[in-house]
RNA sequence: GGGCGGUUAGCUCAGCGGUAGAGCACUACGUUGACAUCGUAGUGGCCACUGGUUCGAUCCCAGUACCGCCCACCA
């Protein structure tokens, strides 16, 4: 059956892609060749819920190029594909299924019920992304297929795998060596998910937002001399004030201040350091204290601290010791728990007057006044501001009114409010303004396993390219922060770490329950709530906050490490699940009690890990650590890691800390980064601005390899990417092209009997040792290229050799040579030329290669598993090339020469030589019928002086004058040579000049010097051939 | 504020010491033994600006301007 026309993506992706994976032929080391290296790759997990969008597409497009290359070339190769459960991400996609659905919420369903509903979510979109990769071509091996949630305790069936066990196990060694603490930090608070998230999930925004200023007044109604002097030290003001003058852009955590700090050195302030001010609104005091943090030139000079609610206030809180009380709830609600304000803030002055305490009272004391508690964060700001309007204490300034009605003139006292572009913190998934706020978390102590990671890369262990990648890496690592990574959702991998008493605890809960034992003794009856609760907060008060942890593999090793702490004169005994405070942990000493064997509750921390922490283990975890399985020997550490350069914090970096913490190996050889998929313009995609090009959509209309071609093409190092579908379409051309290319040599019997050839055919005809020598060298550079990871490089290369050298001057050239006596050589040369095009695009095109490999001979393997070419340099003949070029020259300067005077390019012409030396005859000779066809000329004659009325074609060693005697309109042919004359003088002119400067022949190297001499000449002789043709013009007409 | 990149044909980009290239777009012609998803020919550039190094700079160095991206706690 003769090929078709086109190739017909549609139809051929879907079922070569059958078979690819029915002949599991990705699967790993198929096709390696003994003694040959180890290439792996690891994706780059997508989203278990997501689906494929252009950013995907190009990172799988570049390491399936790798991979498949490596896989021709017969290395062990390994392409690890997976998925990624992304904690909040899924739990958050899944969330809103169920409320589309109108299924129980979340919390309604509980925990146990919650995670298994998100596992029947990922069950049903695991085939999304994964097909999708699959319809890209992705030659992965899809039977090792992992996931990051694999063998955790709620997976269901199928979804066994050691993911879970390893990422656990991870986490206790690195506790166990003190790489990971629990403490309670001011960390980054997204109220929408109700969880802290790490620094790197939040996105700083410029907003237009306000600044306020309000006044503290001196307590006991204190004045001092306010001194404001300019750079000179002369007075500029000076007042008598009872206050001091703060600005914020957050009046609502006014409520939390725990003290006014200035800066050591402003005099302004000297006098009234040390004494107190009336927090507005509140019933409390707060002392001025001073600190190097407060700029003296910025505002007025003197900062509200508030510890619990902003970064910088937090520092200068701990180095004050002062208490931060916290004001929001985990919505970002001013809280409305606890006792109520008259009593806490009763408290906080006991505090402050010195009374001890301890971190977790601080915590628990609510000093939200009654009138705010409950309101959102934003509705407490207005009213604030409202209230201290209210009661005069904002700084104010004087305006002018003019009354419209009667145009006099009056002065109105407004408060001062600064429009001001501040930054400010969004959750990079809810995009909602992140709180800071003091809990508890867990954090890995990076600074203890940065280094490594850091050496890594300086002693080139581990390469990033592009280079500029690793100056990033190294700024990053250098002044890198703790990193939280517990997470207050569901999904994820829960904390192995249990919860008891410390030892003070366990103290107060023996005191305790003998408290309660005598009370009940005392009133004759059980307890009540209350009264029970009364008891145990009495107790726990004075105790340590800090619970013992028990950190291991399971509940039974903890019990085991728990009954080897607490003794055995203790039962062990588990608390449910979802509750758990120290208070609760501390009441448990209340419940079960036999035989003076104290009952110690343990809690499972009900926090989950970090994404990231998990996929920081997606290079070992996937290969079956801890276990050594042989693909850990074989595989690890992998070669090539690609992927976007967004991530390279996320994930990069830390799969580097980790993997080196955790088995002290890199784990990849060479980091391929890359920029964000942009849309033509150089504008990110996004939904909003309604430019976001879906590559299925693609896909469907271009085909695969057009997409994966313009992927390559468009994947120069460090450069922005910029997807147009022009090129897209222009790629899908190219594969029609070399299509037809394969379709004109089935129509001239090329492929007839024609089975796979590694060695080219002993080549007569200049052609054809010059077609084969041009693969030669196209197949060195592809090599290079994608040695060099310049995939566009090796797309350039490929579209210039399959279409400008092959399809543009080899298959015209064959034309004429199938009906002459080299016919069969060129027969085979064809095959064996269109063989190596199909191999050497097929990591970039695999589609459209496979089917034309299997279309046009007898193969013994499937084109995924052909060989990679080495063509040894030899195959490149210089004369054949020399010649070649000479003849292409010709007739493009032919063809070009009758374009410009509009000879119709139907007609065909007479040449005649003027003069020709030994080569340019014999290159004529050997290439007659080829420039005869392709320029349109009948016949060569050879004569010493030069028509009148004829167009010149002047070429190496040789003249040509077409005659054209009352063809031509010789003003045009003369223009035309004045043209050429004119670049030509252009070119001389600069020869010239540098060739007179005795500098440069003194300083140049020699071949330069030379090839200029060469070029001079030649040019010059260029210029003479046609300045006479100009003479003989002009002596026309 | 700190860091990293970019500025080359109308557009999107290569090139990065020897006098500028591709694709797309555009113009003219064209069914020449595969291909109109095509062919042939052509138009189009003080390679951002200013200095410096060099025999020679689009390329190296310094500065300027503009444009991106990343990081950052000015209340």
């Amino acid at each position: 059956m003769p090929m078709e026309k086109t190739f017909n993506a549609a139809e051929a992706e879907a079922r070569i892609s059958k078979t690819w994976l029915d002949t599991r032929a990705f699967r790993a080391g198929a096709n390696a060749k003994p003694g040959h290296p180890a290439f792996s790759v690891m994706i780059p997990p997508p989203n278990v819920t997501g689906s494929l969008h252009m950013g995907h597409a190009f990172n799988n497009t570049l390491q399936d190029i790798l991979t498949r290359w490596h896989r021709m070339k017969g290395d062990d190769t390994l392409w690890q594909p997976g998925t990624d459960h992304a904690g909040i991400a899924t739990q958050m996609v899944t969330e809103r299924e169920m409320a589309k659905n109108g299924e129980p919420s979340r919390r309604d369903m509980g925990r146990e019920a919650f995670l298994s509903r998100v596992w029947q979510q990922k069950a049903q979109s695991r085939g999304t992304i994964i097909g999708q990769l699959q319809r890209l071509g992705a030659s992965c091996d899809w039977d090792r297929e992992a996931f990051t949630m694999s063998g955790a305790p709620n997976a269901p069936e199928g979804e066994e795998g050691n993911f879970h066990d390893a990422v656990i196990k991870v986490f206790v060694d690195m506790y166990n060596k003190g790489l990971i603490y629990r403490g309670k930090r001011l960390v980054n608070w997204d109220p929408h998910f109700e969880t802290a998230i790490s620094d790197l999930e939040v996105e700083n925004t410029e907003v237009a937002g306000h600044m306020w200023h309000f006044k503290y007044r001196l307590a006991g109604g204190e004045t001092y001399e306010y001194v404001e002097k300019d750079e000179n030290g002369a007075v500029t003001l000076r007042e008598t004030r009872d206050y001091i003058s703060i600005a914020t852009t957050r009046p609502e955590t006014m409520l939390g201040d725990g003290a006014v700090a200035v800066h050591p050195s402003d005099e302004r302030y000297a006098p009234i350091v040390g004494k107190m001010v009336h927090l507005p609104l509140c019933d409390r005091l707060i002392p001025i204290i001073t600190d190097e943090y407060p700029d003296p030139t910025f505002g007025s000079g003197a900062v509200k601290i508030t510890g619990a609610h902003d970064f910088n206030d937090y520092a200068v809180a701990k180095r004050a010791n002062l208490p931060c009380y916290r004001l929001m709830d985990t919505r970002a609600q001013m809280r409305a728990d606890g006792a109520p304000y008259a009593e806490a803030v009763a408290r906080a002055r006991e505090i402050a007057a010195g009374s001890p305490t301890n971190e977790s009272e601080v915590d628990s004391l609510n000093l939200v006044p009654e009138k705010y508690r409950g309101l959102d964060r934003f509705e407490a700001r207005k009213q604030v501001i409202a209230d201290i309007n209210a009661i005069g204490l904002s700084v104010t300034t004087l305006i002018k009114e003019t009354d419209p009605e009667t145009g006099s003139e009056h002065l109105r006292r407004e408060p001062v409010v600064e429009a001001k572009k501040i930054m400010q913190p969004f959750g990079d998934r809810s995009k909602v303004v992140i709180e800071p706020m003091l809990t508890d978390q867990w954090f890995v102590d990076t600074a203890k396993i940065v280094e490594p990671a850091l050496d890594a890369v300086r002693t080139g262990q581990t390469k990033i390219i592009p280079e500029s990648g690793e100056k990033t890496y190294y700024h990053w690592l250098e002044n890198i922060e703790p990193w939280c990574i517990s997470r207050q959702i569901w999904w994820g991998h829960r904390i192995p770490v249990w919860y008891g008493p410390n030892l003070q605890m366990v103290e107060a809960g023996i005191k305790l329950r003998a408290e309660h034992d005598s009370q009940e003794k005392l009133l004759g009856r059980s307890l009540t709530a209350d009264e029970r609760w009364a008891i145990i907060d009495k107790h726990v008060a004075t105790a340590s906050s800090v619970p013992q942890e028990f950190c291991a593999e399971n509940k039974d090793k903890a019990a085991q490490l728990a009954q080897e702490f607490y003794g055995t004169n203790t039962k062990i005994h588990f608390q449910k699940d979802d509750v758990w405070s120290l208070r609760s942990a501390a009441g448990a000493f209340t419940g079960g009690y036999e035989d003076g064997v104290n009952t110690i509750s343990l809690f499972r921390d009900p926090d989950v890990l970090d994404t990231w922490f998990s996929s920081g283990l997606w290079p070992i975890g996937t290969l079956g650590w801890p276990e050594q399985t042989p693909e850990l020997q074989k595989y690890f550490p992998t070669s090539t890691l690609i992927t976007g350069q967004d991530i390279i914090f996320f994930w990069v970096a830390r799969m580097m800390m980790m993997q080196l913490a955790v088995v002290n190996e890199v784990p990849f050889k060479t980091v391929y980064l890359h920029g964000l998929v942009r849309d033509a313009k150089g504008k990110k995609m996004s939904k909003s601005l309604g430019n976001v090009i879906d590559p299925l959509e693609i896909i469907d209309e271009y085909g695969a390899d057009a997409l994966r071609f313009a992927n390559a093409a468009m994947a120069s190092l460090g450069g922005v990417l910029k997807l147009d579908t022009a090129r897209i379409a222009g790629y899908r051309n190219f594969g029609t092209k070399l299509w037809n290319a394969c379709r004109f040599a089935e129509m001239n019997g090329v492929w007839e009997g024609h089975r796979t050839q590694t060695q080219p055919p002993q080549a007569s005809a200049t052609v054809n040792k010059w077609i084969i020598g041009e693969t030669a060298k196209a197949a060195a550079e592809v090599s290079e290229a994608l040695e060099n990871y310049r995939f566009d490089q090796a797309a350039d290369t490929l579209y210039k050799f399959v279409w400008g050298k092959v399809c543009d001057w080899y298959v015209e050239f064959a034309k004429p040579l199938f009906d002459g006596e080299q016919a069969g050589e060129t027969r085979e040369t064809m095959a064996w030329v269109l063989d190596h095009c199909m191999i050497l695009l097929h990591p970039m095109m695999p589609f459209i290669t496979e089917e034309l490999w299997a279309t046009t001979g007898t193969r013994a393997k499937l084109m995924v598993h052909t060989d990679w070419p080495e063509l040894p340099a030899r195959l490149i003949d210089a004369p054949s090339m020399a010649e070649m070029t000479w003849v292409t020259t010709l007739i493009d300067d032919i063809r070009s020469a009758r374009a410009q005077v509009h000879v119709p390019a139907g007609l065909k012409l007479d040449l005649v030589a003027t003069a020709m030396t030994e080569t340019a005859q014999a290159a004529w000779a050997n290439n007659a019928p080829l420039i005869q066809r392709l320029a349109r000329i009948d016949t060569l004659t050879h004569t010493t002086t030069a028509p009148k009325g004829a167009i010149t074609v002047a070429a190496e060693g040789a003249t040509f004058a077409i005659p054209l005697a009352g063809v031509i309109d010789i003003a045009e042919e003369k223009a035309r040579l004045q043209k050429t004359l004119d670049k030509l003088a252009k070119e001389i002119g600069g020869l010239n000049g540098r060739l007179k400067n005795p500098a440069f022949a003194a300083s140049a190297p020699e071949e330069v010097v030379e090839e200029c001499r060469t070029n001079l000449a030649a040019r010059e002789d260029e210029a003479a051939k046609l300045t006479a043709a100009m003479t003989r013009l002009s002596e026309i007409g």
